[in-house]
DNA sequence: TTCCAGAGAA
DNA sequence: TTCTCGGGAA
């Protein structure tokens, strides 16, 4: 299906979303990973999700497999994504799919052809094994379709939790949390949570993030995307702008100067 | 130099 | 738990 709104819903009220989620339950898995009472962080949290959803509306940012539910796309488009600034894949992403449309395309094309369309991404050797292997299994066991299940979308190569799980929220309407560099350093930072090496692979981490995510599809999208462009456009690693930061009313986390 | 919509091997 | 893969942009 394609979309031509990107983000999903961006107008909630404090009210709607504090019914989707539930507070105590987001305390008490912060609590593992942080010291002090979270429960008044928790609410300051909530009250500030309005005004975060309006950032995303504002200054999100606008990529074509936002704008597809088709599961091929979003499940090749995850494999891309890994490790890679999502900039350089919109770079590649119509000539991609121009010639590799279908699961069933992507098998019979060859090796090379797959490694030359993404080999400005790095990780072109992993990354043409994997996709082979993902179309492979749609084509040989889904009848040319991709799989809506957790477990049947990691049985290729070097497709994980976070790339899985991204595939169930964006192309099957899913709910589910995503656990990557971004979402979990603005959680380390909002919470004063500590975070474990790898956050992507640990369950501890996908259970904390999945109370934050409310139970409907079109939100729990938003959401996600407004944690993904947040961590790229605000929240940075070395230098986050927190004057400009929506969430800096909630948020622990103060600016080094 | 560091870091990026991670994941597998050591 | 730590190391490594990788080209490209800041």
């Amino acid at each position: 299906m394609e979309l031509d709104f990107p983000y999903g819903k961006t107008e909630i009220t404090v009210e709607e979303y504090e019914g989707q989620i539930d507070a105590e339950e987001i305390a008490d898995h912060l609590a593992e990973g942080t010291t002090g009472d979270p429960a008044p962080r928790v609410e300051s949290f909530i009250y500030t999700m309005p005004q975060f959803l309006d950032w995303l509306d504002s200054s999100g940012r606008d990529y074509p497999w936002r704008h597809t539910t088709d599961p091929w796309r979003v499940y090749a488009t995850e494999i891309l994504l890994q490790r890679t600034r999502a900039d350089a894949v919109a770079n590649i992403y119509e000539g991609f799919f121009d010639r590799f449309p279908s699961p069933n395309a992507l098998m019979k094309s060859n090796d090379e052809m797959i490694y030359t369309q993404i080999k400005s991404l790095g990780f072109g050797n992993q990354r043409t094994r994997s996709l082979k292997e993902a179309a492979e299994l749609c084509v040989t066991q889904y009848d040319g379709t991709v799989p809506a299940d957790l477990d049947a979308l990691q049985q290729p190569w070097r497709v994980g939790p976070y790339s899985a799980r991204a595939c169930l929220l964006f192309a099957f309407n899913q709910p589910i949390s995503l656990v990557d560099s971004n979402i979990a350093r603005i959680i380390e930072r909002v919470f004063g949570y500590q975070m474990p090496n790898q956050p992507h692979k640990k369950d501890s981490v996908y259970e904390l993030v999945d109370t934050l995510i409310p139970d409907t599809p079109e939100l729990a999208r938003s959401i996600t995307f407004a944690f993904l462009d947040l961590g790229a456009l605000i929240c940075t690693e070395p230098h986050p702008k927190c004057n400009e930061c929506p969430l800096n009313s909630c948020c622990l986390f103060t600016e080094p100067l």
